[in-house]
DNA sequence: CTTAAAGTTTAGATAAGACTAAAAATTTAT
DNA sequence: ATAAATTTTTAGTCTTATCTAAACTTTAAG
């Protein structure tokens, strides 16, 4: 049995190991969870003498292929949660992390299956995460940040970096979505700001936003 | 704040006390959370600090005001819960309880009155018991033991006294269900058998199964 | 290459919730 | 009405997850 203190600690193994595949250190976990370093030492000592952690005193953790699984098990029921939470219920994208938050932690492979079958298989949550299916296999996505798009390209919104309920307030207010239609017309040296056109409408936007913002070019 | 544990322990005590309104024990809290004696007065003592019972040593405790509302909060959301796994999952009758269990210390407001609103404002759950509103009223129903009904008598199934996963899948197998319309054609004194027809089949059915179905008579 | 700084682990403490064993109070029975 | 049986509480222990403070590694600087 995996408690739900432990499920919340590979989670978030898992995803500062997202990117670079290195290990994680003790610290970045710590910082993550909100917690002390000393409280993170002492979880991963069990994670490990459970198998689902790599770990080599000093040196950071690593997933194992069981705790692995066990962290996308998790991020998927996050993800489909919040997928119902703004299709079937009326919330908004930014207030549905901390209910998911909860909703992930309930056991029940039928509840899941259920649900997803329910949501009609969506493959993505309403940041623009993928959704894991469940043998854990995660649909990848290229996706690349606005920052990155060159003047005069064309691309189209889907997803975001950050989450954080401010950051998807602003989107709102200046009715950027997934799906968007964003079209590059200038760049900014100085201050790395953008200049914009998102359906239509033209708006300069911050290094902050470009850097937050996901996009496909087509 | 009201822990997953705490929480627990005021469904309890709202249940044994729901019949006769005197205080409920020690003894029959542990029972029914299927604890020892001494870990009930632990957490009596502390659910009494909190203000949500009251309780004198050795005397039993009752729900306060406050112990009340916070007991039935979790029954409604135990109960909307339960509606959507049966009305919109493909849930049976028998297989929701373990996984409402978890379902009613979600901690949200909006999520529930959401998810009320989402089911249409159901009244009653699957088994038939009644779905508190958001102010804390239960709305009651005037329901009887099929065991009370009179021989020659019509009535109407609306309740499980027992909802184990074992009874209500004997009841799906005898096809008898919320709604189906139950005459009584006789009693045997013996054994408290009673013979019924059941939307115009008729069985024979035991004492346990009559004392354990709540009709309605019309 | 040695030392200071940063990062990590250990040791010992705390709080919640549960348990066992024993003591105390209440209830039942003679 | 008192002894026996039952119920309830208390005292002390355990586990999980956390913390602080101190000790120990590793890394970085000079």
């Amino acid at each position: 049995m995996v408690t739900l203190s432990e499920e919340n600690y590979l989670k978030t193994i898992f995803h500062l190991g997202r990117h670079d595949k290195v290990s994680v250190s003790t610290n970045a976990i710590a910082q993550k969870m909100e917690t002390k370093a000393s409280s993170a030492t002492d979880m991963i000592k069990k994670l490990s003498e459970k198998g689902l952690v790599d770990y080599q005193k000093y040196k950071g953790v690593q997933l194992s292929e069981n705790g692995r699984l066990a962290a996308i098990s998790v991020i998927r029921k996050h993800r489909l949660w919040e997928v119902f939470l703004v299709n079937k219920l009326s919330f908004s994208w930014d207030e549905v992390h901390e209910v998911a938050e909860q909703l992930e932690h309930i056991k029940s492979e039928k509840l899941t299956l259920e649900l997803e079958s329910f949501l009609d298989y969506p493959t993505q949550d309403p940041h623009g995460d993928p959704i894991p299916d469940s043998n854990g296999s995660i649909p990848s996505t290229q996706k690349l940040l606005l920052a990155k798009v060159k003047q005069g390209h064309q691309c189209i919104c889907v997803g975001v970096k950050d989450s954080s309920s401010e950051f998807l307030k602003y989107l709102d207010k200046y009715k950027i979505a997934l799906g968007s239609q964003i079209k590059v017309i200038s760049k900014e040296a100085y201050d790395e700001s953008m200049t914009v056109k998102i359906d239509d409408i033209q708006k300069t936007i911050s290094k902050e936003v470009a850097q937050n913002l996901f996009v496909k070019t087509n």
